[in-house]
DNA sequence: TATTTATATTGCAATATTACGATATAAAAA
DNA sequence: TTTTTATATCGTAATATTGCAATATAAATA
């Protein structure tokens, strides 16, 4: 039906979905890369970096900013953006438990 | 439009985004889980395991292995799915990554 | 061989995502 | 104050995702 049935899985399973969603387009991929690339916040730069409109350029900023991945502030006229550090730790804890358990597991079967 | 624009953007950054977005599901999160608490192969126990009916349950199981995140081999008449390293592999790279930056950042302005 | 068990595929309806033109907003500059 | 510049929002079309009933497949077992 399109529609995820939230209810029946844990905040943590949730969180982390939308997390992993935001990241999961190359447009947002890309944004990301650019904040570390300029290693600045980007305050207007990012619609001539990427292959898309304006408005769309907007919308997956927006998309980010919503899953807690960067965070803007006004500066001027414009806004700048930057990675949001406590976004990233929540990924951060996940992978790390992943890693943790690829590395010592010892191949049963697969 | 809801197609991305796949060709405006490099592999890494196209590769990145399937993965991201196929582990951007709750019961794509349960099943990732799970396997990691078993801490072995599943061969059947994952439909009751999961809020989902068995055609649903299937279907996120494939998304997770075309993705590279899962694999999946015959045991008799069961199928047994495995955490595929390599996958989690190419998406511990850019996290790392990630966190380098964030480590070593000054907060220059958000 | 017929039945059971486990999993995959098909088909479809409901909802979500992506993209962008048009337009709105709001601060800076002329 | 008017214009420019930067960004957001609205509306909408195209496509993708989610979920499941029905059905198919294929190996194990009776």
């Amino acid at each position: 039906m399109g529609i995820t049935k939230t209810e029946h899985f844990t905040e943590q399973q949730n969180d982390l979905a939308i997390l992993a969603k935001a990241i999961g387009h190359p447009a947002r991929i890309a944004i990301i890369q650019h904040l570390i690339k300029v290693n600045s916040c980007i305050c207007g730069d990012l619609v001539n970096e990427l292959p898309l409109a304006q408005p769309t350029v907007s919308q997956h900023l927006k998309e980010l900013k919503n899953a807690g991945l960067i965070k803007g502030n006004f500066e001027g006229n414009a806004i700048c953006y930057c990675l949001n550090e406590e976004g990233f730790e929540k990924i951060k804890v996940f992978f790390e438990s992943i890693n943790t358990y690829l590395e010592n597991k010892k191949d049963h079967c697969c």
